[in-house]
DNA sequence: AATGAATGAGCTTTCATTCAT
DNA sequence: AATGAATGAAAGCTCATTCAT
């Protein structure tokens, strides 16, 4: 009599190896990161990942596709919001912060996929990034259009914004700051990026 | 007689390897990078690169401290010239954005080691970002005393035309941009920066 | 359910890998025994013998116990024996020599690592000879003083009925003499040891 | 105009190469001796080594037949002196005690290929020993059938000489005893030898 | 379904030897 | 004659993956 396994039981034994396997790529790197190790952490024996994965590598991807598309849903909620666009420049700030903060290993494993060489593993990260970045281009496409925003280059403006949400997100991380700051910070680069793109600027006459 | 090898010899040698293992590195990652292949790549055989660097190790780390001391030293040219504040920070862009252009392999190594995890190797990265870091952020204090700059908090605000510079300086890797625009983007970031630090800004009142 | 391996294969195999080991050892050195040809000895993969023993030196070291206190029990139990002295060294070299027959890989490895000059590897080598070397000593001592031998420096005396034994249970190996002969050589070389130290001339009439 | 070089010369800094030699395979084994630190221990280059010996193995087989004839000889002139049989036991103890004292690194190399396992290496160590036994041997067999010593298998005796001679010599080394008294352990060693081989057990008297 | 013992490809590093100078 | 920079074969070890149980 076999046991039966459901597809929520399935689900949520993916989940747990996922859980496993960011807390250890964001500790030691994905080539580093030690399968063995993974399973002990996940509970599980060393073969047993194997039924819920091909391989380390689809590990890694399944993981950068779940917070690339975390990540997206929070560009897409706060761009669509019926906030004006100062205030939606600081929720995106302040759900960037905080999800940095709830899924630190995520996060962490996410931004070195980016920013790492390996073009094949980076490639859900790139997928993500670029749907983001098409959503929130267009929504500033729009806004310049209806004057709400500085007129620029809307692709140049939105990989500012996608950047220095990064940037700030990963602070803490590098110059170990205390995270009881991180709502202030994430204030202060609404601050500087709405200054950045509010419609009123024209100190940017003294640029060539 | 034996044959006589000066310094320049071996500093160009050491050259010559560092730029064939950044290749190799920028491409599959400081893991995956092959001693071997660098030494074919450098054209010189496997023994010989242990003849310059005492391990794997320690061709990336001379590999970081090369890309951290060019970068450190840009930001030192930029901010110390006596341009004005707006055409300080044109300059930092573009020399940035060429950088990041002639010197891509280097660079990317760089990026991949401060957003990777490893501590160990991010070690020099950190020194060189903290001695740029801690030169732009003086600066930024006295032109926020001498009122040429909004006033901001100046770590963040040094964190963020960094965290800028850089996201700018990859952005051409990540999305396949063509590289003839470099120029273009690198003057909207810098009028994008300035519009947020300028002394006329009041318009961060909107933001709570 | 998993394989089921019980203490009992563990010890199997590592005995196994040890004999493999010795073979190895006895015909090449420790440092020229070749962990790969090792494994095919051993019917195993290359992967497996690291299973089992932390490193090749580990083999080694393990090998050099397990001989070492073989060799320790042969001069407990002859020593100990209800006897006479004659007849207790005659068992001695008798056991000796029958031990550098049967286990004659492990006995070779020992005997090299013995006059080798690598310190770490010496030592378990130094610590079961010690333990028999004290052995063999405090029951010279009593020996002495009840008049059953000639009076002797017990230790000088240790030492050289050990060398002697060792010395013996070479000969075949070095010469390439005839192993037939090991019983004859055994009775001689007690008859030898005897006549030395028995408290008089009389008594190497009582030895075959 | 070419250096002119004698083979007083050229033997010489053989000589000096070989010292070099010994002393590092007497500390870390032929296998593990470095050929760059025995060129530094010479205080000649690295590549000169090999204007004298063919290779590093020429190196340990030369270093090998000249601590093997040192021995021999000193067994050839003890034995073919004019002494009575206990004093040439107790005139070979002396003389290899001291011959271990004076060339240790020398001697300790011997030993060790001689209980080594690699026949290559093993073939001169065996070649003088064969020469010494020999010699011995022909002595014994003499000795024997003029009376002047017990009745053995003349083989079996001149082994357990050599190797009592041997155990003697090394002591100190594997013991770590003082140096200091090997004069004594020279005499206790040669009344033992002379107990176990001579006509009656009263001729142990002579010896001191 | 679950396991973990077994595997072997692939890696970094060492070092005896060569050879241009 | 003498040198030491250069070489590449060879070795120990790790770890993702397989598969018998």
């Amino acid at each position: 009599m076999p046991k039966i396994v459901t597809d929520s039981d399935r689900l949520q034994k993916r989940r747990i190896i996922l859980d496993a396997a960011a807390a250890e790529i964001a500790r030691y790197g994905y080539d580093r990161a030690n399968i063995n190790t993974i399973a002990e952490r996940a509970g599980i024996g060393r073969g047993t990942i194997y039924l819920y994965y091909t391989n380390k590598e689809d590990v890694l991807l399944s993981l950068l596709n779940s917070i690339g598309s975390m990540i997206d849903e929070i560009v897409c909620k706060c761009i669509n919001s019926d906030q004006s666009w100062p205030q939606k420049i600081r929720d995106l700030a302040l759900a960037f912060a905080q999800m940095a903060l709830d899924h630190n290993d995520f996060f962490r494993v996410h931004i070195s996929a980016l920013h790492g060489v390996n073009r094949d593993i980076g490639q859900p990260v790139a997928f993500w990034l670029m749907k983001s970045f098409h959503r929130l281009t267009a929504a500033l496409v729009q806004a310049i259009q209806e004057g709400e925003i500085f007129l620029y280059d809307p692709q140049t403006l939105a990989w500012i914004i996608l950047g220095t949400l990064e940037s700030m997100a990963l602070l803490p991380n590098i110059l170990n700051l205390s995270e009881s700051l991180t709502q202030e910070r994430a204030n202060s680069l609404a601050t500087f990026i709405w200054q950045g793109i509010a419609p009123s600027a024209k100190n940017n006459m003294v640029l060539g």
